[in-house]
DNA sequence: CGGGGACTCTCTATAGAGTCCCCGGTGCCATAGT
């Protein structure tokens, strides 16, 4: 019996709602399910894939544990980092759904076990990084298995990491159909809508079922202040701590930061624990614990502070600095008040911040790099494996594995299961560079734009709601009602839109930024999110006068 | 990209201004050595 009989052997029986609920009631506990989520789940057992864009919290991780356990074979969990997976599998096996993992942490006799396990049928799950994916006999393994479905949680981080810090992400499309093509669920608390395509596009979903839902918070109280230095950045942070219950969490730019901060704040009062990347495993997961234990009342930490934390009494977020995008704000903001009680989130930012972000956002590729590689490919005689290139070339493994994943994006090189080789009527090695170099480009631009999108969110004087959720393609009607520019009034000194030439969400088109979506309109400003460019804040008057945009739908 | 510390220079300083240079996030994994 193929995979596609069992799938539908499966989803004629198995479909009906009452059933759903049951299985989610009796195997997981959950109580309440949205009738989108059981469409969703319903969707997935009938072979198609599925976007889930849903707050931590909100029940999203349902959406495949449930088909997981009424499918025949097992479930591919993709997840992106170790201490998230151990406790997404403990919580599994808690409620007596087997579930295993195979990473650097399991000894090879663990991992020949999990596989038992999942081929005998006791296990359903089985956890793994892109990482673990990208082995070819890691791959060849659990491609055996012959796996009902593959679930990645978390899958924003194709589109934060993949470009560059961790590659792997970008291959998982690739990995999919290596495992015989099973639906796919894509699951993530937040996804503006080139992330929502990216995520889309690397996995090759094909007519996803898509859940976006929860963006607007209304027990989320927003406000963001401009500092003009550190010491009243400092004030303020110390006044708001004053004012406010903990837990809370602060988030800084910066490691030094993050241990400077906590010790002043001590000092001042407020017991602080410092938290980033550059600390050892077991010292974050102490951390961690002792915060969800409510020991620790301020946690003041790096963006490393972030997936996994499920605590529902956060009573505020504070960031001293500006994050990297609305995406990335509204991710750590959202942490606070998940028990729906009232909860504050405060961004502190310097015109200054803006530079370290657009720091970090500087990856580029060296056409140099490019050319050798190519070159390499091209005197091949048959396909060669990363390995083999990183012997060669010298060059080190993630930067072999961003380079071939973006000379595949622009059609140079072609994968296949035995490696890597030049596509059929690839360009010539400096071509290739150039057009590495270009893609790398107009990431980077997307990027910055996003960066844009940030500040613009921290310096405006309208309803913070509205921009927020207008970022992520939503439509706000009303003012939101929790945000300090509605709660003092200056919203409506704004005077309303005159004209509005095209509708909100309408597809656009520019002569040198090409096709793009209408987000919002702001006194007589408008957002545009163009597919090349990113973000782009236009002057209404303007584009109506200089005919700058042509209505396509 | 931009802050900040170290350093240099000057109408020889218990000083101030200018210049240079370094630094900065996110995590898998593997490997070497106890």
């Amino acid at each position: 019996m193929t995979v596609a009989d069992t799938l539908r052997r499966a989803a004629r029986g198995l479909m009906a709602p009452r059933q759903l609920r049951k299985v989610a009631r009796d195997h997981f506990g959950y109580t309440s399910l949205r009738p989108n989520q059981l469409d969703a789940m319903r969707a997935v057992l009938a072979g198609r894939d599925a976007l889930v864009v849903l707050p931590t919290g909100a029940g999203k991780s349902a959406v495949y544990q449930v088909p997981g356990v009424l499918f025949p074979g097992p479930t591919v969990v993709v997840s992106p980092l170790l201490a998230l997976q151990q406790d997404q599998m403990a919580s599994l096996v808690d409620r007596g759904v087997g579930a295993v993992r195979i990473s650097s942490a399991e000894s090879a006799a663990e991992q020949r076990e999990a596989l038992e396990d999942l081929r005998s049928g006791a296990a359903k799950f089985l956890f793994v990084t892109p990482e673990q994916l990208a082995d070819p006999d890691r791959l060849a393994e659990i491609a055996a298995l012959r796996p009902c479905m593959v679930a990645v949680d978390e899958a924003h981080c194709i589109s934060s990491w993949g470009h560059d810090f961790r590659p792997d992400y970008l291959q998982l499309g690739r990995v999919i159909k290596a495992l015989n093509r099973p639906p796919v669920v894509a699951l993530t608390a937040t996804a503006s809508p080139p992330v929502r395509e990216d995520i889309a596009e690397r996995l090759g979903l094909v007519d996803p079922y898509v859940i976006v839902a929860g963006l607007d918070r209304p027990n989320l109280f927003l406000e963001a202040a401009h500092c003009v230095d550190e010491d009243q950045r400092w004030s303020r942070l110390v006044q708001r701590l004053t004012d406010s219950q903990p837990p809370g969490i602060v988030y800084a730019a910066t490691r030094k930061a993050t241990e400077e901060l906590a010790s002043r704040l001590t000092k001042k009062g407020f017991p602080a624990t410092a938290y980033h990347g550059g600390m050892s495993a077991s010292e974050r997961e102490r951390r961690h614990e002792a915060f969800l234990a409510d020991e620790v009342p301020v946690m003041v930490a790096t963006t490393a502070f972030g997936m996994g934390i499920d605590k529902p009494n956060i009573r505020w977020v504070n960031h001293v600095t500006l994050p990297d995008s609305p995406d990335a704000y509204l991710q750590e903001v959202g942490r606070a008040g998940r028990d729906g009680e009232p909860a504050q989130a405060l961004l502190l930012f310097r015109t200054e911040d803006t530079g370290l972000r657009k720091f970090f956002s500087t990856s580029t590729v060296d056409p140099d790099d490019v050319e050798r590689l190519v070159v390499l490919l091209g005197a091949a005689p048959r396909a060669v494996s990363r390995d083999e290139l990183r012997e060669t070339t010298g060059l080190g493994p993630r930067k072999i594995s961003q380079l071939l994943s973006v000379l595949e994006q622009v059609g140079v090189v072609s994968t296949t299961s035995k490696g890597f080789r030049l596509a059929r009527y690839a360009p010539s090695p400096s071509e290739a560079a150039a057009l590495a170099v270009a893609h790398m480009e107009r990431f980077q631009t997307v990027q910055r734009s996003r960066i844009d999108m940030m500040r613009y969110l921290a310096e405006t004087t309208n309803c913070r709601g509205q921009a927020l959720l207008s970022y992520f393609g939503e439509h706000l009607e009303e003012r939101c009602g929790h945000c300090d520019n509605c709660a003092d009034g200056s919203v409506e000194t704004v005077a309303p839109t005159s004209a509005e030439p095209y509708p909100v969400h309408a597809t656009v088109s520019h002569a040198e930024w090409g096709s793009g979506m209408v987000l919002r309109y702001e006194g007589d400003r408008m957002t545009v999110l163009f597919d090349d460019v990113g973000y782009k804040t236009l002057s209404v008057p303007v584009v109506v006068e200089q005919q700058l945009l042509a209505y396509i739908r």
